[in-house]
DNA sequence: GTTAATTAACTTGTCGACAAGTGTACTTGG
DNA sequence: CCAAGTACACTTGTCGACAAGTTAATTAAC
């Protein structure tokens, strides 16, 4: 069973590390969808009092791998289809980040991104599972801080705890693949970085859809079928 | 003071109401830019206890109106650019919408943009200042809604309390400045309906692009200056 | 007068308890 | 055997309390 990097958990937050944790079970399927979760149960679970839970379950409810309902929150987990949906939203968020940083003075975002790529090869040379999703992420997250639009910002952060799961879970089968699959995830990024230097409007955009095309490809390989329930 | 319509008040939750409240008295700068909440107080206030009083917090850090920090939350309040960008972002969402929900039958959908429209004619005739407001939230959520991307959805549900908000404010200025303004806004609608009865990708993105700029100049005219303090 | 230490009044995070409401299972009557 | 009513276990929303931590002010020392 994948555990949470200590390292991640700079949220000293009771109601964000079960959050956390749950989130991952339901990734891994720990959790299965279906199932009806209280908050007392979950309380009794991890031996805390019923108010982190009650968070917990709130933000469980934003990502929408839960539902609130009048007793207990039904798991719905993440179908292929929910992680094809969610990358639609990142492609739209950072095609528009990218827009925007691409139309100012981009040295000292070029300047991080690079750094962030080769901190990726290093992960990836001594096999930091970890290390190297935290740094795919922080990748993406980097051109989207630059892109300096506030609310943007927030849509980010309202599901990059998601995000980080998600990523979490899939560098696993990375790695699984072999040194050539780490490698093909670094050149995507570059590709990226390059698509910025070079581009005009076209180019990002579909250097964008590329790269999130590929991204959903493989991602539907990494998280088992599963079956999409009709939600209400 | 603007008070929030008890009709819209289908949440019986108390924090949710509490949110409401402070949402309209933020936005109207009855509660000013720079002043620090603390939980206790605002329970005081409402004469309940903190437990609500903290899903409303949370509601409105999400809706960037407040910063929550270790000790209070300091008002952010909303700016001409936070209105701006935050108008970007439903730019954003609802062309998405408008282009998935092109490709597919859209009989339905326009005869319910249609009524939609007709209840905001009806409401701008006898003076139904919420009514009105309501109806144009309602036209909007009917795009997403058929879109049938739960993700984008997840979205607009997440600033919808914001932008519910907002517009209730605006509406307002709408009907000080008489029936042509009334008039103009129902207009701006009618020419969406158009541009996806005939519109190709193009023609719908502009279409789309157009009414969030007028949008935009309206909201600039109806939100007073305000200081864009930098924001952490 | 200035600086450092201590106190005092706040703040939030977490806890356990209670009431109101919901669904289930059981009982009771036919 | 089946249906309607009832009781029970379990749920969430809300409450008040406490501890740990932070800020500001007051005091004390120099």
């Amino acid at each position: 069973m994948l555990q949470f990097p200590e390292l991640w958990m700079n949220t000293i937050s009771l109601g964000e590390r079960i959050a956390n944790e749950l989130r991952l079970k339901i990734l891994e399927n720990s959790i299965k969808p279906g199932e009806v979760l209280s908050e007392n149960q979950i309380a009794q679970l991890y031996g805390t009092s019923r108010s982190p839970v009650r968070d917990a379950m709130k933000a469980l409810s934003n990502d929408g791998l839960i539902h609130l309902e009048r007793m207990g929150a039904v798991v719905l987990g993440l179908s292929q289809k929910d992680v094809q949906e969610l990358y639609d939203i990142r492609e739209m968020i950072e095609n528009f980040a990218q827009q925007r940083v691409s139309r100012k003075d981009m040295s000292t975002v070029l300047h991080s991104l690079c750094l962030t790529i080769d901190q990726m090869e290093l992960a990836a040379r001594y096999d930091m599972h970890s290390n190297f999703a935290y740094y795919d992420l922080t990748f993406h997250e980097t051109i989207i801080r630059h892109a300096r639009h506030q609310r943007i910002l927030n849509l980010w952060n309202g599901m990059r705890p998601l995000i980080m799961a998600i990523i979490l879970v899939t560098t696993e089968d990375v790695f699984a693949h072999g040194t050539e699959h780490t490698e093909w995830v670094i050149d995507k990024h570059r590709k990226i970085v390059r698509a910025m230097q070079t581009g005009t409007s076209e180019t990002i955009e579909k250097s964008v859809g590329r790269y999130f095309d590929d991204s959903k490809r493989t991602l539907n390989k990494s998280f088992p079928l599963r079956i999409d329930e009709g939600r209400a």
